[in-house]
RNA sequence: GCCCCCAUCGUCUAGAGGCCUAGGACACCGCCCUUUCAAGGCGGCGACAGGGAUUCGAAUUCCCUUGGGGGUACCA
């Protein structure tokens, strides 16, 4: 089977320009499923050499908004996937917002009608008998009743009886003419062959009562329109593909290639929703992720180069791409993974555009942080670089550098290096070797400060430092005491370390 | 319920009948380095869901069971 559909996909990509789609419906934010669905049809779609399309299916009126759809270029665009057809971008295969080829649709609609492929149904809008067995009611989630439409018999409707209906002024949907004996075949490029017996798909509706395209056979009416060549969905979607199919045959059309990509499931193995964290493309943003740490590691759910590299750069992707290398069965979305890939990224990213990123986020702070300016952000940045897994920690970790004011001491960090009266010797002995000592306030000036300082008193140079990386960060982790001090400055050092004596001969005094 | 899909370490995966004593990465656990945290180095833990069948030989092929997931709309 696993043959088979090699072999297919090796004619398709060869004998044909390869045409493949986005088809977001703007419902909401883009999800990080949705993002690698886009992923994987734009890796295709470059590796071939191919055309990549958005199409904007914003049909269903109820929950589509307009917000959502600059919402998703945005995503689209941070993440660094760019189309080329699209209602923004244009093409000759336009429109390329669903709602705006609603003619096309009624047109194909009523040929399908003419030729006699779909019936005229009169049982209306509403899912009847939608009571739940008692089986159902017990259900736990609740969803699951099905709503049981009785047999709907409009197939067999004479002209007199529609007429009638027509009268009595109910608007008909089309429906389908299935035929239950036979079986629909899907030969998926990712999971061979499929069948599905034509039984249990049902004399499905392609057009509602309003007039308006559903889903299956917009989706139809509107790949074929733009000559697209392989479908690349969702695992979600393979069920629909047997509906998609049977509208095929009934225009005698050519199918394209259907590509059906593992789904990206939650810890708990379920589909991923808005409860587990983080699931949109621009919270990930908004976190401090970067887009190439996201794209790599959206690349590698579901699909494997092959070999043992992780970190691939956006060459790498494209040029080892390929249908083939599309795993079948769902992935779970692993944060720890994620975080450590996009360390990864910060660690290799050029000063100036870490600087430059980190002072973006900043900016979003309120209040906004009073000491952002770029020499001095690059110089702490540098530091957290290889320490932090996000921007976001950048900014977290870091507040004690972006600000010229006090830092309010943690209490494990108090307890666990400033407890004792003799750790609080120390902080001042540094305090004053500091205050007198370094002229520059450099790094190596400040080592030999503390360093000269512990000789002297025959201390290790730790006692003094802890108690110090303490009063100036507030933590009991930070980089290297002696660059921190000196990006900090001699008088935000001094004060911090002041206000943390006093703080706590106050605290020891009472 | 019915239809369909899937099944290798906790997670992402490599694996196309002998190359498998099953490889890599994340996570986890040690040790080294050290100024705390990182980073880095070294080492460790850890999987073919179960049962049949085919074969000289099966993680790899077939069947069943079990488990997980998706779909079952006049949503997309």
């Amino acid at each position: 089977m696993r043959q088979t559909s090699r072999s297919l996909s090796r004619d398709l990509v060869g004998t044909s320009a390869v045409r493949v789609r986005f088809a977001p419906s703007p419902t909401g934010f883009l999800h990080v499923g949705g993002a690698r669905t886009a992923l994987f049809n734009w890796l295709f779609a470059r590796h071939n050499g191919g055309t990549l399309v958005l199409r904007v299916e914003d049909t269903d009126a109820a929950r589509y908004s307009d917000e959502y759809v600059d919402a998703i270029y945005r995503a689209l665009r941070w993440l660094d996937i760019d189309w080329d057809e699209g209602p923004d971008a244009g093409g000759q295969f336009g429109p390329y917002r669903q709602r705006e080829r609603a003619q096309l649709h009624r047109d194909a609609a009523a040929q399908l009608l003419a030729r006699g492929a779909v019936y005229e149904c009169f049982c209306g809008p509403e899912p009847v008998e939608s009571k739940p067995s008692e089986a159902e009611e017990a259900s736990d989630d609740g969803l699951s009743s099905r709503a049981v439409r009785p047999q709907c018999t409009c197939a067999t409707l004479s002209a007199q009886q529609k007429d009638a209906r027509r009268a009595a002024g109910v608007a008909p949907a089309l429906r389908m003419r299935v035929d239950p004996a036979r079986a629909v075949v899907v030969d998926d490029l990712v999971r061979g062959r499929v069948e599905f017996p034509a039984g249990t798909i049902g004399d499905f509706v392609i057009v509602k009562s309003d007039g308006g395209a559903l889903y299956n056979f917009a989706a139809v009416i509107d790949d074929h329109a733009m000559q697209i060549s392989h479908v690349i969905r969702g695992d979600e979607h393979l069920a629909n593909t047997p509906k998609q199919l049977l509208i095929y045959e009934a225009f005698g059309w050519q199918p394209p290639a259907f590509a059906h990509i593992p789904i990206i499931l939650n810890e708990a193995r379920r589909k991923l929703s808005k409860r587990d964290g983080a699931t949109f493309v621009n919270e990930y943003k908004a976190l401090g992720y970067l887009p190439e740490a996201l794209v790599n590691f959206l690349t590698l759910l579901g699909w494997s180069p092959g070999g043992n590299q992780e970190l691939l750069s956006r060459e790498e992707m494209i040029a080892r791409f390929t249908i083939e290398g599309v795993v079948k069965h769902p992935a779970i979305f692993d944060h720890a993974k994620l975080s450590w890939m996009n360390k990864e990224y910060l660690k290799v990213l050029p000063l100036d555009e870490l600087t430059a990123r980190t002072i973006e986020l900043l900016q979003r702070r309120s209040p906004v942080p009073d000491r952002i300016d770029p020499p001095h952000v690059a110089r702490v940045v540098q530091l957290l670089q290889e320490r932090a897994y996000t921007l976001g920690e950048i900014v977290d970790q870091g507040a004690y550098f972006f600000t010229s004011g006090p830092v309010e001491p943690a209490p494990d960090a108090i307890a666990k290096y400033c407890a004792t009266t003799e750790s609080m010797q120390r902080l001042r002995e540094v305090r004053d070797a500091l205050a007198a000592e370094p002229r520059d306030f450099n790094a190596s000036e400040i080592e030999a400060a503390i360093r000269g300082l512990a000789e002297r008193t025959g201390n290790k140079a730790a006692a003094f430092i802890h108690p110090l990386r303490v009063a100036i960060t507030g933590q009991a982790v930070s980089p290297g005491i002696f660059e921190v001090a000196s990006i900090l400055g001699k008088d935000v050092t001094l004060a911090r370390t002041d206000a943390l004596l006093d703080g706590l001969a106050h605290t020891v005094a009472k």
